[in-house]
Order: structure tokens, then C-alpha cells, then sequence
DNA sequence: ATTGCTGAAAGG
């Protein structure tokens, strides 16, 4: 399947495989990035010391949507949002702060799903210099990997886009096949530096995660994922003519191509054309780095209600109905392996305390 | 065009 062709980053990953195996990342560095916290002072209203629950937004003021350039969400964002929603807008504030532990560990399962898309399909380069081929490379990959999906193949690395809830979100599903009994399953790896089964915490994230894959691939079967949506919300110049290396790779496929625009048709016409079905089970499959043995599967219950509602308060935030939020206090254990504990703004406007009394004042009003 | 710009997921 066809990548898009940036330079890869392999240089800044490599050499971590010689860092301890401690559970919990080293602080000690802390001192500097508070520094860093403060002097990069991005433009976000100070936290109100009557608390984060006093929420004021001024009419004017950008949405996180806008103060980040987005055009659309990655799943795996929303994902991260609902293990900490204030970790995930620290990620995305410091770029590239992470612990180098954490990052091994990424950087271990990101080989491992490397080394399964290669055992069903061989990567082709192909460089891009604009938005419109980065997305013509996606479309190409819908566009290969329906049919073998139509007919009853295994499919890797499929990409899912589209609106949901007011929002474009973009995603990459693990993995789509039809079981046994003919139902369409999406099954997601999930790999693990330790030998056990996740606490339940991860496990809910991880559901959340196939879940909206699931909500977006229906909704592009369905026909509810157009092109003019696409264009809209990406920001896309259908006009614009394909560059050399996307096209040749298109007629290599057998696309008659040449504008972006006849790749959208192609594909658009694909999607709604070939009667795929929604997904009907969701698997995550847990296994682990060092031995690649399998530690346990989840079948997921996909609950529309419930997913759609998460995804709607999420994406509050980023629509700037509200401030973020860190964690509750029930879950302050993860504050113990979080990169940004020491400069969290919520954990030291004892978030976590104005939380509960946020509970408390909603007691009093009923 | 004065205001440009994006690989998603990787795991806890």
C-alpha cells in the first residue's frame, strides 16, 4: 500500500532500546521544563483560582480548533483525550516533550503493527508537496483495499475520515476481515511492554478508539461521507492536478486519473457502489513487545449512545464550549506516569479538590 | 495569500 513520502523521522527514535525497564518515568529533568511551561507561555486564560468550573468564554476568544490550526481530529487524539484531556492539550502545546521510556515503548509497537501490515502488503514510497496529494494517497488506499475487502480478503492500515458530531475526524483502522460466521470484524492490536492485561482505564480508551473507527466507517458505507464534505472541511482544491509520483502510482492501480477531483469521484463512487456492511464486531487483541505472545482479546459492545455522548463532551472541548479538564481524583494514579505532571495546571489549582466541589454544588441545586 | 502549515498511531 502506497504511504505518503515525507521524510521519515527514524533518526529521532532511535537509540532508547538501552533505557531501564523502570514502571514509572524519572522527574528529575523537571526542574527545566517548568521553566519551559511558563516561558513559552502560550496564549490560554489563566486558570481562575475560583476554580475551572467558572467557565467564561469570551465570545471572541479562538476555539482549541483554531488555536491549533486544526482542520480535523485524529482519532488517536480523541483516544488520548479520554485517558487525560489536560495530557493530551499539553501534547499537543509542547511538541515533542515526551520521556525517552515512553517513547521506546511507542516506538516498539509502532514495529510491531509495522510488521504485520508487511505481512499482507509491501510499502510504496510516494512523495507529496501538497494537501491534495496527501489525501490522494489515502483515497488510493480506500480505493485498492475495498475490492479485496469486497471480496472476502484481509485488509491493513484502512483509512477512515469523515464528519461526525459537527467535526471531520481521520483515523487508521488495524485491521478489517470477515470471520466465520461472515460478519465484518475490526480488530485492533494493541501491544504492551508488560506481560498483563491493561487495567480497566486503558481497556475503556481502547474501546472508545474502535468504537470511533467504527462510527466513521459506517458512516462512510452508509454514504454519509461525501466528497464536498471532505473538500470542505480539509480544505481541498478538487482542480488541482496530481503530482508525478501519485499519478503514476494511480495508473498503476488502473486509475484513470489526473485531477484530484477524479480521484474524489473514483473513490466516492467506489464507497457507495460496492455495499460493504457496517462493522458488526469489534476485537482488540493485547499482546506482548518482548515475546509478540498474546496476552488476552476484548470483544467489544459497541454502544452507540454511549460512544456518541463521550465523543460530544470531548469534542466540547475543542469546540470551546469548555476548559479542559485533568483527571478525577479516582484516577490520580496516572498523574504518576504522566510526562507533564510536574507542570500540570490542573493538578496545582488542586483540580482535582474544585472537582468534587463541583459535585457538591450540583447536589445543592437539585 | 497579509494570515503560511499537518502522515495517524504508537502505550500507560
Amino acid at each position: 500500500m502506497a504511504g505518503t513520502g515525507q521524510e521519515s523521522g527514524a533518526a529521532e527514535n532511535a537509540g532508547f532500546e538501552d533505557l531501564s525497564d523502570s514502571e514509572f518515568p524519572d522527574f528529575s529533568e523537571l526542574g527545566d521544563i517548568e521553566e519551559l511551561g511558563s516561558s513559552l507561555g502560550n496564549p490560554r486564560k489563566e486558570v481562575d483560582p475560583q476554580g475551572p468550573w467558572k467557565w467564561k468564554q469570551e465570545a471572541d476568544a479562538p476555539t482549541p480548533m483554531e488555536r491549533f490550526h486544526l482542520r480535523c481530529l485524529w482519532v488517536s487524539d480523541l483516544s488520548t483525550q479520554s485517558w487525560c484531556e489536560q495530557q493530551m492539550v499539553y501534547g499537543k502545546e509542547l511538541p515533542g516533550f515526551q520521556s525517552a521510556e515512553k517513547a521506546a515503548v511507542l516506538d516498539a509497537g509502532s514495529s510491531a503493527h509495522l510488521a504485520r501490515e508487511l505481512e499482507l502488503h509491501d510499502l510504496v514510497n510516494i512523495h507529496t508537496s501538497t494537501k491534495e496529494d496527501a489525501w490522494a494517497v489515502k483515497l488510493l488506499n480506500v480505493l485498492t483495499m475495498v475490492p479485496i475487502l469486497q471480496s472476502g480478503g484481509t485488509i491493513r492500515e484502512f483509512p477512515v475520515f469523515g464528519e461526525i458530531e459537527g467535526v471531520f475526524l481521520v483515523g487508521v483502522i488495524d485491521e478489517l476481515h470477515y470471520t466465520s460466521k461472515g460478519e465484518l470484524e475490526l480488530v485492533e492490536l494493541k501491544t504492551r511492554k508488560r506481560a498483563m492485561m491493561p487495567v480497566e482505564a486503558q481497556k475503556e480508551k481502547d474501546r472508545f478508539q474502535v468504537s470511533l473507527y467504527k462510527c466513521i466507517f459506517d458512516a462512510m458505507v452508509r454514504g454519509q461521507v461525501t466528497s464536498a464534505s471532505l473538500v470542505h472541511h480539509m480544505k481541498l482544491s478538487p482542480e488541482v492536478l496530481l503530482g508525478p509520483q501519485v499519478h503514476s502510482h494511480a495508473q498503476q492501480g488502473g486509475f484513470t486519473v489526473k485531477s484530484f477531483r477524479d480521484l474524489l469521484e473514483l473513490t466516492f463512487l467506489s464507497l457507495n457502489l460496492s455495499d460493504l456492511p457496517v462493522i458488526d464486531a469489534l476485537k482488540i487483541e493485547y499482546s506482548h513487545q518482548e515475546t509478540d505472545t498474546v496476552l488476552g482479546m476484548e470483544m467489544v459492545v459497541f454502544e452507540e449512545k454511549q460512544v456518541r455522548d463521550k465523543l460530544r463532551h470531548h469534542l466540547g472541548y475543542w469546540t470551546g464550549l469548555r476548559e479542559p479538564q485533568g483527571v478525577d481524583v479516582k484516577e490520580a494514579w496516572k498523574c504518576r506516569m504522566c510526562d507533564y505532571a510536574a507542570i500540570c495546571e490542573w493538578r496545582q489549582s488542586g483540580g482535582m479538590r474544585t472537582l468534587s466541589q463541583e459535585q457538591r454544588a450540583k447536589k445543592m441545586t437539585k
